[in-house]
DNA sequence: GCCGTTTTCGGCCCGACTGTTTTCAGTCG
């Protein structure tokens, strides 16, 4: 089990008991034990193996109780009796941004609003504007914040489902039905958000992979399924659907299902105009023979390309350039010199600087950027920001072949200033500039803002340049294409931040943005010494926009690394 | 519901923001 999972249910059970009135700090109890899990650095399941979830703080008989139950039988009493109680569409009433337990009360109290749809109706016909704790201004945020909770209904983040689809893929090899077994689909595709987990197995007998494919624990209910093919619903809301093919078949259908759409039938496509057929059977060359491939890569070499990422199969020319040669050499992880953007306990993160940077070290990295908030978000001011400078400084000069530089990560204030005067600004080795509140100004304030803050001359990084939070907050409106512009002007480079709920910059801006030469930073916004591995979402993004580690500033070495922030 | 005890119950994090208010409540992180 995840630890994100107990969360999300305390979450939950928080919120119910929150809309039913209850002791509010029997409810904080709740929100303290899901933090609590968030910010766990050690699996889980260990925790419960020892017997040792009550030595957390926040976490006492009661909830450890729960958390058991969950791992073990998946059934909390108190959360099912919780969900039992309530009317029905109120829990998806309190998933809608701005409608606390509050005013999701208040509108089923005197409105009797119990789903989406009603509370839609009742923000449009005007009569939610008067119910107590609302007005005009709060039913067209809620009119459409609802539309945006019905379109993430049903969606997963990537990097969850990927986990998934991992654990899925590892129990089905276990049954020795299938030879192979490959997670494919969006997940493969990296893609920030997936709806649904796609398998592709082989073996010498495809129905028993199908067989033992619905016969696992973590599968709740089948949906639909024959002698090839099965889809089902997993245990926590997830579907999955499973390719059982024979091993001949294999790599076609993994190419088929890996996809998109568009990368396939231009896959065809080239095929079609070699005189070939390609399904996801085969290859059948002009004269009816089938052209055998052991892999993914000999059917592209078969095709006459060179082999695709499967990050890249997105269908934006990709099969072009594999046809002419010319798909660029995609950023790894291994490239990553220098961990940007890591926060300590001098903010909200979890660990010293000291461990952050042993975490890095222990990882091969070979310089860290230490940017914790800046005042308005809790982070250090005055006096504070020269001891902590003091002590990176100290770590710098304690750890062997390793760098540790001071950075910050400030606030882009409502106006475009920053949370930090100047002159605190230019003792830093790097400054990350980045939006944490007023998400919803107009576009034209927004992108006001953002140039303003672009065009300060200490800053060095545009941070999480959307502020976008998958299935939870949409991007800020800002015209992208003045802010790209703007950063290339002032030579400031665009953070691609790692943490899989922001992924941000998004792919899609890569392109644009590298023909206007702007340089990008992979950071893991890294708040603990394992999330330095957000790093790898980041890298994954990278790769699914184009990028090449030239296109990385911190895939230097640290002193040219310095050196393209010496703008100042 | 957790915690730290002055061991058997009383206290429990907080600041920013937003919108609804006319001095504040609800939400969010």
């Amino acid at each position: 089990m995840h630890a994100e999972d107990a969360a999300q249910m305390f979450d939950d059970i928080a919120r119910l008991l929150e809309f039913r009135g209850e002791n509010p700090f029997k409810i904080r109890a709740y929100d303290n034990a899901a933090r609590t899990l968030r910010e766990l650095d050690e699996p889980i399941d260990a925790l419960i193996a020892e017997d040792r979830l009550e030595d957390l703080p926040g976490i006492g008989t009661a909830i450890a109780q729960k958390i058991i139950d969950l791992a073990t039988t998946g059934c909390v009493p108190l959360y099912e009796r919780l969900i039992s109680e309530t009317p029905i569409g109120v829990v998806d009433l309190l998933r809608v941004p701005g409608l606390g337990p509050k005013r999701a009360r208040a509108a089923y109290d005197t409105l009797g609003i119990d789903s989406l749809d009603a509370l839609k109706e009742a923000a449009a016909d005007g009569s939610l504007a008067r119910v107590a704790g609302f007005g005009d201004k709060m039913s067209t945020t809620v009119l459409a914040n609802v539309d945006r909770v019905k379109a993430y209904a049903g969606q997963f983040l990537g990097v969850e489902a990927r986990e998934v689809a991992e654990l899925l893929t590892a129990r089905l090899q276990e049954t020795d039905a299938a030879s192979t077994v490959v997670a494919a689909g969006g997940a493969r595709r990296r893609a920030e958000t997936v709806r649904r987990i796609v398998l592709v197995a082989a073996g010498k007998q495809p129905a028993a992979i199908v067989d033992a494919f619905v016969g696992l624990a973590a599968v709740h209910q089948v949906v639909e399924r024959n002698a090839g093919w099965a889809r089902v619903q997993l245990t926590g809301g997830l579907g999955a659907e499973l390719h059982a093919v024979t091993e001949r078949a294999f790599p076609f259908t993994l190419l088929e299902q890996t996809g998109n759409t568009t990368h396939w039938t231009a896959l065809q496509a080239v095929a079609d105009s070699q005189g070939q057929v390609l399904t996801s059977q085969g290859i059948v060359d002009a004269n009816g023979t089938s052209i055998d491939c052991g892999d993914e890569p000999a059917v592209y070499s078969a095709l006459g390309l060179s082999w695709v990422p499967p990050e890249a199969r997105e269908g934006r020319g990709e099969v072009d350039a594999a046809v002419t040669g010319t798909l660029p050499e995609l950023v790894r992880l291994g490239d990553i010199k220098g961990v940007v953007h890591c926060h300590t306990t001098w903010s909200d993160g979890r660990a010293s600087v000291d461990a952050m940077a042993r975490a890095a070290i222990e990882r091969g990295y070979k310089y860290m950027v230490i940017c914790d908030h800046g005042p308005s978000s809790g982070g250090p001011n005055g006096d504070e920001l020269l001891e902590q400078r003091e002590e990176i400084e100290e770590v710098d000069r304690a750890v062997v072949d390793f760098n540790v530089l001071a950075g910050i990560e400030v606030d882009i204030l409502k106006d475009g200033r920053l949370d930090l005067p100047d002159a605190a600004l230019a003792e830093l080795d790097c400054v990350v500039a980045a939006v944490h509140s007023h998400f919803g100004l107009s576009r034209d304030e927004q992108t006001e803002r953002y140039c303003r803050a672009i065009a300060n001359p200490h800053v060095d990084i545009l941070g999480h340049p959307t502020g976008r939070q998958l299935l939870a907050r949409s991007p800020v409106d800002i015209d992208m294409a003045r802010v790209l512009d703007a950063v290339v002007e002032h030579k400031v480079a665009i953070e691609i931040n790692g943490q899989p709920k922001r992924l941000d910059l998004g792919w899609r801006w890569h392109r644009p943005a590298l023909e206007r030469g702007v340089k990008f930073v992979i950071a893991p916004d890294a708040h603990g010494p394992e999330t330095i591995d957000y790093l790898v979402h980041g890298i994954a993004m990278a790769r699914k926009g184009g990028l090449t580690g030239n296109d990385i500033l911190n895939t230097l070495p640290v002193e040219a690394f310095r050196a393209a922030f010496k703008k100042r």
